[in-house]
RNA sequence: GGAAAGGUAUCGAAGAGGUCAUAACGAGCCGCACUCGAAAUGCGGUUGUCGGGUAACCGGCACAUGGGUUCGAAUCCCAUCCUUUCCGCCA
């Protein structure tokens, strides 16, 4: 949600702003609602505090036994445009709401305008693995294997389903449990959410009403406020945690993690390169979530970048992160980091961390404050998130860049605790 | 799923159509006093939000949520949500 303010103060400077993710800004018709929205409220709080004072004296003319019954026909008459002026004021604020909570975050000003084209890669580790023999690609590693069985989870669920079975479910569990044990040195909070979630989540975490059609729904309310949905990310869950709250300042910055399967239609999405696991309907996925105070949010993301970067480099694996353009952060953030792995069969980078910092875009949806000890007063916090990881595209990268020539696999060493020491995948 | 009770500030809790909503009474927290220090005690302070104003300040709203009745609602009525207890179900 955008600052109506800011956007009374800087029109031009918004505008520019929001141009670069390629939106086309039109405020003129919310500052004219928001200002017929405060002249109403004005007339009807006149009206209301006379009808107060008028209410306050009848106790004692009645008491008095001075008749009441022409105050009562007057304050009658005062309370019809009462009604009438709540519901006008009331017709406008949701009009006034409805359209900023449409509107995209403001993007931070030293992002760059356009789509993924414009997106710059700010750092490189480990180089592309070299094969000395004829390299294969993850389905059909893992497939020869028997650690993912694609078939029978498409028998299950349809597309974009499968199922890790032996020594592949305990790479993917060894996975999440290295980054369970790294997050938790770093003092961060284990939280297991539901998975089940209110529409008030989707909206708080800025997903909705946009991406209302891409999760999946549970019940069968018409009233989509009514029903809960799947979660897509356990950020939907983490970043509503302290919605309506406000968080004393000396515990900020808080810092959560979750490991939750994450659910989502991809309709439409699904092509060709994105064979076996690089698009599912259901992966797993450590998230992690700070709370900050705003002075201090880009530490907090410069952290947050720093942790995802260092459990794909702890893992060994060749990747690059990029500072993504404006275009290409989603709507609700206001930059955004990419984590992107080297997947040598598709001979690309594909994400396996995105870390954003949504500045107070989420907080003001679903109202998370803190006390400023400066002024004394509650103001919107900042709210981060960032995969620590998807697990998706680690798995394949992993397969493919620790094959061996004879079709097995080796074990990446921080994972081998996790593995009951096991060196290798073989058959 | 059924029944009953309930939802008021940081917590406990009173108020049961108006003169008690910043909201009694307890407790907590923050000052100050007393003290060598602490405890105890005493005094003072301690909601959010919206509108107007440079400000001091003025005003509106908020007793789970949304409606209704009324000149006036925490209080009466309706719907919804949630909590607790009991019963049922229990892979």
């Amino acid at each position: 949600m955008l600052d109506l303010r800011r956007i009374q103060e800087n029109k031009e400077k918004v505008a520019e702003l929001l141009s670069r993710k390629g939106f086309v800004a039109e405020f003129d018709t919310v500052l004219e609602l928001d200002k017929q929205r405060r002249a109403v409220i004005g007339e009807v709080e006149t009206l209301k505090a006379q009808r107060n004072k008028v209410s306050a004296q009848i106790p004692a003319l009645k008491k008095a036994g001075q008749p009441v019954d022409e105050i009562f026909k007057e304050m009658r008459a005062l309370g019809d445009k009462i009604t009438e002026g709540d519901a006008k004021a009331k017709e406008l604020e949701d009009k006034v709401f409805d359209m900023l909570s449409r509107m995209p975050n403001i993007p931070d000003e030293d992002l760059v305008a356009g789509e993924k084209e414009a997106n710059e890669v700010i750092r490189v580790v480990g180089e592309k693995p070299q094969f000395d023999f004829p390299m294969q690609n993850h389905v059909d590693l893992c497939t020869k294997l028997g650690i993912i069985d694609y078939t029978r989870g498409t028998k299950l669920s349809g597309g974009g389903y499968w199922l890790y079975r032996g020594d592949g479910a305990r790479l993917e569990w060894a996975l999440l449990n290295f980054f369970i044990s790294e997050h938790l040195k770093d003092g961060y909070e284990f939280i297991l959410p539901p998975h089940q979630l209110g529409y008030n989540c989707g909206f708080g975490a800025g997903q909705f009403p946009k991406f209302a059609d891409e999760v999946y729904w549970l019940d069968c309310d018409e009233d989509r406020k009514k029903n809960r949905f799947m979660l897509p990310t356990a950020e939907t869950a983490l970043v509503n945690m302290y919605a309506g709250e406000i968080i004393d300042e000396s515990k900020l910055p808080m810092k959560f993690f979750a490991y939750t399967p994450c659910y989502r239609k991809e309709a439409g999405s699904y092509r060709a390169e994105e064979r076996g696991m690089i698009r599912g309907h259901q992966f797993n996925k450590v998230e992690m979530v700070q709370y900050a105070h705003p002075e201090r949010s880009m530490d907090a993301f410069n952290e947050l970048v720093d942790k995802a970067a260092s459990l794909i480099e702890k893992l060994g694996l060749h990747f690059r992160v990029s500072k993504l353009a404006a275009g290409d952060c989603s709507a609700s953030m206001a930059r955004t980091y990419d984590i992107e792995v080297w997947i040598p069969s598709m001979g690309i980078y594909k994400e396996v961390s995105s870390v954003s910092n949504a500045n107070d875009y989420q907080a003001r949806r679903n109202n998370t404050k803190y006390r400023d000890s400066k002024t004394g007063k509650p103001a919107f916090l900042h709210t981060l998130n960032g995969s620590g990881l998807a697990t998706s595209r680690v798995f394949p990268a992993l397969i493919e860049q620790y094959q061996n020539a004879d079709g097995s696999v080796t074990v990446p060493e921080v994972l081998r605790p996790f593995m009951g020491g096991q060196e290798v995948i073989k058959l």
